[in-house]
DNA sequence: GAAGAGTACTTGCAAAATGCAAGTGGTTGG
DNA sequence: CCAACCACTTGCATTTTGCAAGTACTCTTC
């Protein structure tokens, strides 16, 4: 038991902003979300190799407060038990268009946009397109890789 | 000079999600917005009586960044040399789509609607016409507080 | 014009979170 | 059975936070 701070620990306040920063206001908690959504990531594995290069404590530990929050699910790997997928809840799903407004925001106002262009380009061209082809591209991860998807 | 991260110190990747995070990825900087946007705060005492409780150096370094990175503005209190006003710039006023993004996604899957029900109220009502209210606010505090708005 | 209150901070120190390197225990392929 | 892989855990140094107290400046009141 090692979770930063569990599911509802302590809470600052009562207000929806402190309550959604006290789970994801932190600099690696989205970026996991990000990998999902946007990189097709499941496995530890997977998140570990992303460019900002998180630690494996950081990453354990923040993989649990997700799950521990219903944000995430975990399934063993059907070929390999030492193996786990995460994948997002109905829950994680709807933080997408949360990310696109960071990554709106973030395409405007960040100078460095060498990476991801593709992302603004696609946002700019047409965003609710955006939105429905990152679901649809997990929702047929899911279809084909948890068993009965509810 | 005690900001963290000064304005592009160190960024761990050239990813938008990244650079935003790296801007706004912590328990605190948003709630600054929250509170100049959504309860019309724009004084160092004002943000201090917030129910979250911010200390005074974490408050002194917020702003800093916020002001280093031109998401935020500051002016000398027209009636008192010793006290400010903090304001936001262009930048600062393109994250409400962020902020509502969140609190909409509270709104929904965090347990503890008490506070803030008249926000929820108004999200679900109509959202754009929230914004424009909430952006109609702002300007009409600067109207009266920012000599020459640009 | 000195005293007191208010404002926006800074400082010092303890506690918590993070970053890094190394290790652990289970699983699998050969 | 052994080496490689995987998802972690552990230990420790560094950084960030939280808290209490203090400081410098301004304005108000006598």
């Amino acid at each position: 038991m090692s979770v930063t701070q569990s599911s509802k620990a302590k809470q600052r306040s009562e207000c929806v902003f402190s309550n959604v920063l006290d789970l994801f206001g932190d600099k690696w908690t989205l970026l996991v979300i990000r990998d999902i959504f946007f990189f097709n990531k499941h496995e530890f594995k997977e998140f570990l190799a992303s460019p900002e290069c998180i630690a494996t404590n950081i990453l354990s530990d923040r993989l649990k407060r997700l799950l521990a929050n219903g944000v995430i699910a975990e399934q063993i790997h059907p070929e390999n038990k030492s193996r786990k997928f995460y994948y997002l809840t109905e829950k994680g799903k709807a933080l997408l268009p949360m990310l696109i407004a960071m990554a709106k925001w973030g395409a405007i106002y960040m100078p460095d946009l060498n990476e991801m262009q593709k992302l603004y380009a696609r946002l700019r061209e047409d965003e609710k397109k955006l939105l429905s082809e990152v679901m649809d591209a997990i929702e047929q991860w899911e279809a084909q890789n948890i068993p009965k998807s509810q």
